[in-house]
DNA sequence: ATAGGGTTAG
């Protein structure tokens, strides 16, 4: 029964708040450890009482006096001999010694104080119990609270204001917000801090309807509002974007002149910042008499949410010279998204050299912020590491390690992520899915994309419109366009996102005609199209070789969307002019267009210059992009089979000499198909599966009916002399074919035969594709990393260029 | 001697 009730002699940290101590309460545990003297609670009081009363009373308010000092200071260890020395202490001194426990994160032994006091029968009074309360909201022990709660009841403590506002805070505190609703319905009297209790316990649940209602009663109530209610209020504005609301409560602010408050005007930045008014943010900042860290920090924090990744740095350099403040974790936290946002890895490094030279570790806030920090700049070991380093994970920091997979193109590993986050009995969010999709967009078949898209409406998540967006686009990209249709036409309230990726996913499918008539739905529906839009739009009409209505739409975009015209936009307008098979106004394009060619750009120029075999021009710009990218693997490829098709062998080898060189590898091809239900992977040549002799036979007695076709344009043309030892000498057993054949095999006649495929289809297994799909009457569908191939009668949606 | 607050990751 005898608990231990062990203290130092520390002296009170200065700006310790509670909120130090919610991360796993670090600090308590700090001084905690350093213990010098172990006192039972259970140690029975000194009884020597003093022969001489007057001396004794006299002795005794000294002793009284001792201990309040030494409660003040925060020397407990003094504190308590003296409480053991006293004859009786009174409910009062109980009281002094456990609301310094818990002051200073003293809790359980705050706690176990106050248990020892019921158990020698020293009655509590009304005082007692929100110090004790409060111990247990610093415990996050809903278990004491509970039953301390019962003894309130028992001592009919549960009608005093008090009390009640403690039981509120602490249940709101412990995520129990029913039962401060409760406790707060109840209560006959009450006054500002019950209310502002309530308000902030709804904002900290997330509820902010909930937290704007209670306001709104409060001030129906008749009780003003004051600096508590409106640093909350703002809280819940910033948390739902409600500027009119933040607005009116700045109103109320300044009519209360409160406007000069330090809290509330950094919470108002904060507010500005969040619903995406910058701008009001740096004019009440450029006001702010004494910069404090909190209110740089929102500062910074508010650039880097709108988009001012530059700002918010030259906010914190200057907080750096100006105020000769320290950032905290919160400033890194809210500098680290710019870093990524700038891909500026050097400074996201720094931060974190700095945290570990501060101390700061472990957090788990800053650590995630790191790890998401790499992930976009494109570390994934960096961010995983940082993973691994971690003491204490939860949801979100699982959601950015799976993002960092995603983002640095690794779904396979995004998908174990996955799966080993589900095992650790950690339940997915909205934010898992949003970040898991796109990896089965990327590498997922139809049937793996319905089993996910299945999960997420069993887990409740199917109205989402995030989800919805990116349901759409997975569907699409794993073949499915009737599942994203599906998706699409279940969005109650469809957003310009929503718009922009249906509107590709039939790009993606060879049907911009539906492209073009879904753009001029969503401009009857009164939706505003972004740059976005066009992206999907003009990518539309590049996959399907509609020169002319793309041409319109990127004229259109400044003149009558007043949107202008970004990298990507003028991508898609070099491929759509290459596509046309004018080159030199593909040239003059890029060279007249006022922003600066990226790699991309000169590739669609060289993906333009191969369909049209101009080998010349294909060698000037292979030069220029491999002077922007040494490593571009696909720049070496497209080459290298241009020079194999003119033959040029001697070239070929100067080009995979120099691959080899800079351990560049072509990437596997590879081909996926759902085979007798299971996905099944094929590489060229593969042998390696039960079924390949059975898929190698049927692909031996397709190629000899249609032998000649596929002959004349196949064997050959990898087999020069001196690379006669490579196994891809021929194309008639690459994957894709191999794959069809295999989807032949295992579905019903009529219905389509599904591929995905890592990279771009070659001409040859496009032309084999084509004289199947005639001669077997099945529809043939191959995906690339770009677009869909869909193949019947002998023809493909393509019109042959891709 | 009594309770309430701001800046924090996807």
């Amino acid at each position: 029964m005898a608990t231990a009730l062990c203290f130092s002699c520390s002296s009170k940290p200065s700006t310790v708040t509670d909120k130090d101590f919610l991360p796993g309460r670090r600090k308590a545990g700090k001084i905690i450890e350093n213990l010098d003297v172990r006192i039972n609670v259970r140690s029975p009081i000194s009884t020597g009482d003093s022969p001489n009363m007057t001396r004794g009373m006299k002795w005794s308010l000294e002793q009284r006096r001792r201990l309040l000092s030494f409660v003040d200071s925060g020397c407990f260890e003094n504190a308590l001999h003296v409480f053991e020395e006293m004859t009786r202490p009174s409910t009062f001194i109980w009281n002094v010694l456990i609301r310094g426990l818990t002051d200073n994160g003293f809790y359980q032994e705050a706690i176990d104080l106050y248990y020892r006091m019921e158990w020698e029968g020293v009655g509590s009074d009304k005082y007692t119990f929100p110090f004790v309360i409060k111990a247990c909201v610093g415990l996050f022990s809903l278990v004491d609270g509970q039953r301390i709660h019962s003894r309130v009841i028992k001592m009919g403590f549960d009608k005093d204001l008090y009390v009640c506002n403690s039981l509120v805070i602490m249940y709101s505190k412990l995520g129990c917000i029913e039962q401060s609703e409760k406790i707060f319905a109840d209560m006959l009297v009450k006054d500002a801090v019950s209310w502002n209790s309530m308000i902030s316990g709804y904002v900290a649940s997330g509820d902010c309807l909930s937290s704007l209602t209670c306001f709104r009663d409060m001030q129906a109530a008749r009780i003003s509002c004051d600096r508590f209610s409106v640093i909350s209020i703002l809280g819940a504005c910033s948390l739902y974007g409600c500027l009119l609301k933040g607005k009116e409560v700045h109103c109320q602010v300044i009519r209360r002149q409160l406007d000069s408050d330090p809290m509330i005007e950094t919470s108002l930045i904060d507010m500005y910042g969040k619903c995406g008014l910058v701008q009001y943010s740096d004019r009440l900042f450029k006001r702010v008499a004494q910069r404090s860290v909190a209110v740089w920090n929102a500062i910074i924090g508010a650039y880097g949410l709108n988009d001012e990744p530059v700002r918010s740095f030259s906010c914190f350099e200057r907080m750096l010279e100006s105020d000769n403040l320290d950032p905290n974790a919160v400033t890194l936290i809210n500098l680290l998204p710019s870093c990524a946002r700038m891909r500026a890895l050097v400074q996201g490094k720094s931060m974190h050299g700095f945290a570990i030279r501060k101390g700061m570790f472990p957090h788990v806030v800053l650590e995630t912020a790191l790890l998401d920090m790499y992930g976009k700049c494109g570390c994934l070991n960096l961010a995983d590491s940082m993973f691994v380093q971690m003491k204490e994970t939860n949801l979100i920091s699982w959601n950015a390690r799976i993002a960092a997979y995603v983002q640095s193109g690794n779904e396979k590993g995004a998908l174990h992520v996955f799966q080993d986050m589900c095992s650790e009995h950690l339940h997915p969010d909205e934010i898992t899915f949003v970040n898991i999709l796109p990896a089965y967009a990327e590498i997922a078949l139809p049937k793996e994309g319905q089993q996910i898209h299945a999960n997420i409406i069993k887990l409740g998540f199917g109205s989402s419109i995030f989800i919805c967006n990116a349901l759409i686009y997975m569907h699409a990209k794993c073949g499915d366009i009737q599942a994203a249709q599906l998706v699409f036409n279940c969005i109650v309230y469809k957003d310009v996102i929503s718009w922009n990726t249906i509107i590709l996913a039939y790009g993606i499918h060879g049907f911009g005609e539906i492209s073009v008539r879904l753009f001029s739905d969503m401009m009857a529906e009164g939706i505003k199209p972004n740059g976005s839009t066009f992206v999907s739009l003009l990518a539309s009409c590049r996959i399907c070789g509609m020169v002319d209505e793309g041409q319109n739409y990127f004229s259109s975009m400044k003149t009558e969307y007043n949107i202008d015209p970004g990298i990507e936009h003028y991508g898609c307008m070099v491929d759509l002019l290459g596509r046309s098979g004018n080159i030199d106004l593909a040239k003059h394009f890029i060279d007249e267009m006022p922003l600066v060619p990226t790699a991309r750009i000169w590739g669609s120029l060289l993906s333009a210059s191969r369909y049209h075999r101009n080998i010349e021009l294909a060698e000037l710009v292979a030069d220029r992009i491999l002077s922007l990218e040494h490593d571009n693997t696909g720049c070496y490829v497209l080459l290298s089979n241009m020079y194999a098709e003119l033959r040029r062998w001697a070239d070929v080898e100067r080009i995979r000499c120099s691959m080899q060189r800079q351990g560049l590898r072509r990437t596997t091809a590879c081909s996926l198909i759902e085979y007798n239900g299971k996905a099944l992977q094929i590489t060229n040549n593969d042998c390696s599966h039960a079924e390949a002799s059975m898929i190698y036979d049927a692909l031996d007695i397709i190629s000899r009916k249609i032998g000649d076709d596929l002959h004349v344009c196949g064997v050959l043309k990898f087999k020069p002399p001196d690379l006669i030892r490579r196994r891809a000498h021929s194309t008639m057993y690459h994957s894709a074919r191999l794959a069809i054949c295999a989807g032949l095999l295992s579905t019903p006649v009529g219905t389509p035969v599904l591929v995905r495929k890592n990279v771009r289809i070659c001409e040859d297994c496009h032309n084999a594709a084509k004289i199947i799909s005639e001669m077997t009457d099945r529809e043939i569908v191959v995906g690339d990393p770009k677009f869909y191939h869909r193949f019947s009668n002998g023809k493909c949606t393509c019109k042959d260029y891709w």
